[in-house]
DNA sequence: GTGGTCTAGACCACC
DNA sequence: GTGGTCTAGACCACG
């Protein structure tokens, strides 16, 4: 099983973090459905090209948030999802980002029109290129 | 001088970084003006309730990105921001902002529909209140 | 890695800059080449015999500057510098050097014979150890 | 009597500093006369739109050089310089700018041809101008 | 009064 | 182990 990770090595954001949220939206997405077997912890480093406690931390913080689950011995899988939660997920990253966007822009006395003429700039881009 | 300064304790922000982003975003919207003597490092770190350490940190990088000036024994000043770089930082921040946030959703597979609803909802809520 | 660091305590110089200065000549003029992995910096302030906190400052400011790179829990890394910047920073720094010996001297009422022979006196002197 | 100062207000030489060594010039290379009565505090502190601590310092400082002597209700007066004097002094100002420019570029590896080649442009410059 | 530098030491996050 | 942040407190230089 392959899985399209992209690591940015000069962001600033910590490598686990990276992985971390990327997959975690590969998985409350769909994109990788429920039971699957992911790569060993090895397997994964060395493809990412980082060190296996890194990865061993992704699976883990994974885990705890009841996304993954581990059999020893056999390997980490892909947990159930249900659809309430990954409905919330979608909404709260969402929510977050767009949140953080219109502050911005306020605090820096962007109005109403600018921001919305620029916002639907990008949107008509990136839905463009789909 | 009093500037309105908003912290965040329990962000993993850290505290310069939140200092120094709002007062870079006051200079550069104007809102502080050119030439504006600022709160000496004690006052300000008292008013902060943080260390002189700290301030001095925020005041020493602004003025490596050209944004302040300090004259030892005198204070520091709000230096010349021509309106180019503003409208840059401006632009860039905001634009870098709604990016992550479309591209967020985007990856949530988001439809453009469900986004624009999201932002406008968001958009109405934030200005009505100004 | 051992830097060849030389400080001057009785200089008026702050540390941390005699550091960053002789640290930037090193890895601009090729000394230290790019990739390098550098000294901890808790390795590095025992050697200095200073502050850890010093040495975090000179690694910080030459990568605000785009010379290091630093990864959290790896290391501090010499960046690439291209050879137009390494060009630049060379005729930079010693033209601003010559400049300020040939004015300090015309202000004083040197003529044009007497500097040359005092400067080619030091020249034999400095390139005859070499 | 006017004195030719310049004041560089971006410059990190504390201002005591830049007026004290340009006044010392202009006294020690004779361009301004043993005996000569100078400016009053707040006057050359006024000519030069600084504080009169500043001028006080650096009359202060000059009277303990032995280039300077306040009479007491009258003014302060340009001391006697000895020939020997003054040329100690033009020697140690120029000698020590040229090695700190010449060791600047060995550090650089700035090979012996170069540098004079770069020495020799700058000096054709300058003595051209005048 | 102002800013500039340096210290020792602590605690956290990352790999 | 690594770097990142923050603290308290000291001393110096400048105006």
């Amino acid at each position: 099983m392959w899985i399209p990770i992209q690591i940015n090595e000069n962001s600033a954001e910590p490598l686990y973090h990276q992985i971390e949220s990327q997959l975690k939206s590969l998985i409350v997405s769909g994109q990788i459905e429920e039971g699957t077997l992911l790569p060993s912890i090895r397997e994964f480093a060395s493809g990412l090209k980082c060190s296996v406690i890194t990865v061993r931390r992704v699976y883990q913080d994974l885990e705890n948030e009841g996304l993954l689950r581990t059999k020893q011995g056999t390997g980490t899988f892909v947990a159930k999802v249900s659809s309430q939660e990954r409905d919330e997920y979608r909404e709260a990253v969402v929510l977050k980002a767009l949140e953080a966007a219109i502050d911005a822009a306020k605090s820096l006395n962007y109005d109403e029109e600018e921001l919305i003429r620029l916002f639907m700039q990008i949107m008509e881009q990136r839905y463009k290129a789909t």
